[in-house]
DNA sequence: GAATGATCCGTAGCGTGCTACGTTTTATGA
DNA sequence: TCATAAAACGTAGCACGCTACGGATCATTC
């Protein structure tokens, strides 16, 4: 019996291993994965504090996903909210101590998922899944969010 | 600046962009991705119809998950549930004739998808990417879910 | 200046995933 | 046989995506 192997499923099934190793990593912080993504996100924000857009267009989510995410940062202390004075209609998210001390681990924790994804590949192997992955978000008409540049502004 | 590519962002947009579409495809069959995926695995049992907790261990979903979408199925009247005689603890899912009219549809937009993500690979580079996927998968510590057999049960 | 449109945010409501717990039924073993 | 364990399902409660609205503030245009 050939068990044809589909793209989709694995997908999923790749999305959910990396959620659920970072979402058992991140608990003893008290954060989720998602939680986790936006404070690195926000703590490689070397200039001005982000608002919730930056975050949106960031990591391609929509606004009450985002939202909602920030409101429970918020709740537990990792963040605060400040209006902008030039613009009151953004709000500026800034990182309380609580999430600055998180920031070495959950860098680590980002660095060691993805030395674990490809951690049999060779470089030229990870270098070509690198490219199919890209080839295959464009072919749904995707485009990969942003990651964290070093030491620089996202902008 | 060297914009680093991670793999866990862009396992996350590859599977997002795959519901997106697949939502938007089902929607004219008042389904969504989810939802087609077990109508989907429905068809193919050819043999027994399956309880919940065969769609359970096949797409690794826990049992809440499955039993809500499941629910989602009755109420618009794709399945029905029939307690088993032998064993009372399980409902066996039937499809009704509104989930049999669609199954030609789900299929073809099931193929078309898994045509559409690799449409630019050559055939070599198909199997590669393949290969990468399960690597990635094992090396998360992951199984991929069982995909759907030709003709025969899944068991 | 006042009206119009764009931008940013807030909230409601829903689908889908999870954990944790309880219930019923079946299987097992002293 | 009767108690206990295992298996299947049910439900509560939560996180996190989404769409579809509406409100407040800015920008533009007349």
């Amino acid at each position: 019996m050939v068990l044809k192997q589909h793209f989709g499923p694995r997908f999923r099934i790749l999305h959910w291993c990396n959620d659920q190793i970072l979402n058992e990593a991140f608990a003893q912080m008290d954060l989720t994965a998602s939680q986790g993504m936006i404070m690195g996100y926000l703590a490689h924000r070397t200039s001005r504090p982000p608002c919730a857009k930056d975050i949106e267009e960031h990591f391609r989510l929509s606004h009450p996903s985002v939202s909602g995410t920030l409101s429970r940062l918020e709740k537990k202390g990792f963040i605060e909210f400040r209006p902008d004075e030039q613009d009151r209609r953004c709000k500026r998210i800034y990182i309380l101590p609580k999430g600055i001390q998180c920031h070495e681990q959950i860098e680590q924790l980002f660095a060691s998922m993805e030395q674990r994804v490809v951690s049999d590949f060779t470089p030229e192997e990870r270098e070509q899944f690198s490219q199919f992955l890209n080839r295959a978000i464009q072919n749904m008409g995707g485009s990969p969010c942003k990651t964290y540049p070093k030491e620089e502004d996202c902008q």
